[in-house]
DNA sequence: ATAATTTTTTAGTGATTACTAAAAAATTGT
DNA sequence: ACAATTTTTTAGTAATCACTAAAAAATTAT
């Protein structure tokens, strides 16, 4: 049934063609993680969505989680590559926090089933023995904190804050605050109430120098 | 029908006496659920650190479902029960935030290995079939907010915040920073970390009447 | 003592988990 | 055509899960 290689590999090996969408079942497999999780996502489930067999899956991902881990650097480069980099690139910091609160909002929303980000929870109250994938989310998690520090730093060489700015307690209070978002969204809050929370993510930096 | 018998060895019943203390066990139970979340708690593990058998746990408290949400009310009531009332009887507004977001920092740390709050964390990834769960601790997250937003009014009442501050707004920001604190606590920041995330909370209600 | 009642211990139950062995099917190379 | 190679389908595997049946043990009531 197959004509020809659909995307993935453009010149087709030797074996028969492989029948699915590899990116495809992918983008598949992010949508149930994101939904519900790394643990309760079950092979069957995850294989249900891609619409492939087991043996298919492990032939083409390896294990559950190395999928996983796959998934999450494609949930990483599809919904959070561009929001970080106008973060980093916008000239005003105040604007830019409340730009990316408000974007956050929205991404933290988008699924039809509202479920938070992937990397903040996906891999809450996993089993122990699941150690990569427990230290890669807490990498990107620290790492959304260095991001906000950077920001911070250029801010106050560009004299927007002040220079005494207490920058790391700063940036771990916007991450905080960004990542409870998260849990609002699963709680069901509405988009105003998340973007509501952006505005006060502002608040948090010490007054423009201007107002002073 | 034992009539009248507390918990640990009072009068006893007919039958063979409990050789255990209902209530140790019960702490016992929460300590696991709590460090590890209420899906990687097996029965097992569970058994071995209340230091019985199963059919003793299901005898004394019904099933896991029912042992978590009994541990749930057992924590809620020793850890947040103080905290929550000091925070709505303090008269300074300002104050009672910044006082509640450090102690909060530190039960958030407190077991040996610090896990964050239960209510937040300890059922994220849980079955759907689970409702009741997943019910009891959404209700418990929303209503802390509802105890932001009661302080907030009060506070507007009495005059230390401005009469059109956005109070829903605010309660559900400072409700959302609470709860980023739990993610914080399991990745591992330091109490002096956490504690400056308290005095930057204070910092999102608007400015004291006097600083104007 | 004997019966009645309740708990404890032992040893499981069926269901679900991630994962795979084996063979059939579909392609390429010769 | 035929061998080589890879994927798909079918039908499982062992391990772990929450939970329990059954009988022994420990108590009170008569």
């Amino acid at each position: 049934m197959p004509a020809r290689c659909p995307a993935p590999s453009p010149c087709r090996g030797k074996g028969r063609p492989r029948a699915f969408d590899r990116d495809l079942a992918l983008r598949r497999a992010l949508e149930v993680f994101w939904q519900r999780g790394y643990a309760p996502a079950s092979v069957a489930e995850l294989c249900k969505a891609m619409k492939i067999n087991p043996p298919s899956l492990y032939a083409a991902f390896g294990n559950k989680a190395s999928l996983f881990l796959e998934a999450l650097r494609y949930y990483e480069r599809a919904y959070w590559d561009a929001p970080s980099r106008r973060f980093l690139e916008a000239p005003d910091v105040y604007a830019a926090v409340e730009d990316f609160f408000e974007e956050a909002a929205r991404i933290l929303l988008s699924p039809e089933t509202p479920c938070g980000c992937m990397v903040v929870l996906a891999a809450v109250n996993i089993a122990e023995s699941e150690s990569e994938i427990i230290e890669t989310v807490r990498a990107l998690r620290l790492a959304t904190r260095k991001m906000f520090a950077d920001r911070l730093e250029r801010a106050a060489l560009e004299g927007q804050i002040p220079s005494d700015t207490d920058i790391p307690a700063l940036s771990g209070a916007l991450n905080t605050l960004l990542e409870g978002l998260s849990i609002q969204a699963r709680d069901g809050l509405s988009p105003a109430e998340l973007r509501a929370v952006a505005v006060l993510a502002a608040r948090m930096l010490p007054p423009r120098a201007s107002d002073a």
